[in-house]
DNA sequence: CCTATGTATTGACAGACGTGAGTTCAATAG
DNA sequence: CTATTGAACTCACGTCTGTCAATACATAGG
């Protein structure tokens, strides 16, 4: 058994009382906390959170030419906004013919929608 | 009366058919969108999305001290992340003594949990 | 005063983001 | 086949983001 070492700090806590009560976080958070992130990563942005609402409106599906004019971007950076939608897994997209249409997959959002309430 | 100006593009939908219904949309979203954008950003990273997810389940109010080694970050980036949940409205934050404490202002996510059920 | 401790800020950096111009790709009409 | 049209991709740009090291700030104890 040896002494104990003087070379510790003394005092972490000046009055001896914590700081506040201990926070235990299970480490199984990590996972659910990338996959909502990346749903919210997604709704981060104001166009991209209106085309999500403009889709879920119209239960049907709904056609790229129909979504450029409805904000003041270009044609490639509405592909880019709904892009980025299709890579989080929030919308689908479906072609006929020469034209693309879009859609919301409601169960993408069922998890973080159920963990913000 | 004039004569049709043969200039005019001849179709624009080929087979004269529209490519899907009309999709009219009301300007009121657009203050909305960024509001509610401004939260999803704000969660749109696992850590601070886990920083909420702690902060909720202490109602109370919890020390930076204990909230830093939840992560396998350093002391500046989890104040960093604190900052900007601020920013967003998500968090409060009071100091006593040398602590600082931070909390969820529950209201702040009721628009944008709403608008996602 | 000085020292120690908890928190916030600054500076720097690589990487990601939002955007438009220009281009390419896919499918239809002729 | 060619021409046209809707959608996606590429490139370039300035801006923003996440991170840490170092520093500054604030409070408490001696």
């Amino acid at each position: 058994m040896t002494v104990d070492l003087e070379l510790a700090p003394k005092t972490k806590r000046p009055a001896g009382e914590p700081c506040c009560e201990p926070v235990v976080y299970p480490d199984v958070e990590r996972e659910q906390a990338e996959r909502m992130a990346t749903i919210a990563k997604a709704l981060g942005d104001p166009i991209r959170l209106q085309l999500v609402d403009v889709l879920r409106k119209h239960a049907g599906k709904v056609c790229v030419c129909e979504l450029v004019p409805l904000f003041d971007l270009s044609q490639p950076t509405v592909s880019h906004h709904l892009k980025k939608l299709r890579e989080a897994g929030i919308v689908g997209s479906e072609r006929r013919g020469l034209w693309a249409y879009y859609y919301v997959i409601p169960e993408s959002l069922e998890e973080f929608s159920a963990w913000l309430t």
